[in-house]
DNA sequence: TAGATTGTTAATCGATTAACAATC
DNA sequence: TAGATTGTTAATCGATTAACAATC
């Protein structure tokens, strides 16, 4: 039962990789290519797909279209994920007109933010002011949301949301945040990943081990 | 020698939170309490701590001041680090303003695009044309930098980084970089966290697991 | 002292890696 | 067939947790 977020990771990454090569005209691949590709053993490579029950053939390594089909399927991709963005302010702005979203297949269907001078469409997105987004989730039965406000209302924020039936939030704010056991919170400390990479910087500075490749 | 990725994440976590304390006027602290505010279990705390040689009173704590000037040596924070901004696109501007990392005194000094129309300041940080990155590195000894370049250049780039001395990368471009052994990549990609969390909601729909608080 | 807290050693747990069997 | 590759089972490794000793 490892599905852990390492491996929806390395999922996420063989995706991103096989339509890549799908895009090069590739049909088949082998563990060794794509493990290469994606900075993870062959093995490793394997026992994800064989831990999500997808097989390929003994020597003809694996098609291309098959895995893209059955990780679309684990990932939730097969459906289309209504994602609302809530602040946008620099960050959240930033993250709306992001392509790296557009280019997963990942919609995001409405802005909010306090502000009410910040009305308007940031990249065709519509900014509503936020004392709508409860209405808004409710309505459109949204169940992601992306939290790019300020640290001190975002725990107040998130409580909204999930009494409006989000059930997992992507986190940018810098407090951990405080929801119930079904909520799945997702945070990204953009300054805690910055101090990880000086750390490991410094630590090798003062001549200790050697380590590479961190993260995702 | 357990100084791994999440430890370290953790020792930022209570950098914050102690921080915050200090800030209300709070000098002592148990483990317990730092345990709550930052998510974590109690022992776990007082692991981390004696992982690294920090000590408290059997009695009475730890002193918050102590804490953080220890987490402050080993993370780093008690030189000042130099960090560069490689791209000043959406994103890359967005982070240049980004307050999270002045509050975690992260000092961006300039800014880098290959657009030659993006002359001027974001947030008071110059930007400079993206030929002029190896000169700058070379001169201002800068050992850190913040990738937010386009997918496709982000390995070229990368590599004129890491000849001119860059020791360490924040990656937000969505590739596997390859760098030598001795540089450190951390690598955030936004929208394989985002697709985290929609995998994780979609699992509890079909009726998998209760996990929660994944993340950092 | 009794109770609360630190700090360490041992046990557990989970993920990765190694070894190898299966087979095209 | 021989070689290459998948896929599984067992071994290893590392991190977290449990148990408990130390002590203020």
């Amino acid at each position: 039962m490892s599905e852990s977020r390492n491996c929806i990771q390395r999922l996420c990454r063989y995706r991103r990789t096989l339509k890549d090569l799908k895009e090069l005209g590739y049909v088949k691949i082998f563990s060794d290519n794509l493990g290469e590709a994606t900075a993870v053993t062959a093995v490793q490579v394997r026992k994800d797909f064989s831990l999500f029950g997808i097989s390929g053939n003994k020597k003809g390594g694996y098609i291309i279209d098959n895995l893209i089909e059955k990780i679309n399927y684990i990932l939730g991709k097969d459906e289309i994920q209504k994602v609302i963005m809530v602040g946008a302010g620099n960050l959240g702005s930033a993250l709306a007109r992001y392509r790296g979203f557009e280019k997963e297949d990942i919609n995001i269907v409405a802005a909010f933010d306090a502000d009410p001078a910040k009305q308007g469409k940031v990249n065709n997105i519509q900014i509503h002011n936020i004392k709508d987004v409860f209405e808004y989730v409710k309505i459109n039965k949204v169940k992601v949301a992306i939290l790019a406000v300020p640290a001190t209302v975002a725990q107040e924020v998130s409580e909204i949301l999930v009494s409006a039936g989000i059930k997992g939030i992507l986190n940018f704010a810098p407090v951990t945040l405080r929801v119930p056991e079904k909520v799945v919170v997702n945070n990204v400390s953009l300054a805690i990943e910055l101090e990880n990479v000086i750390y490991y910087v410094n630590a090798r500075h003062r001549g200790e081990k050697q380590k590479n490749e961190h993260g995702a």
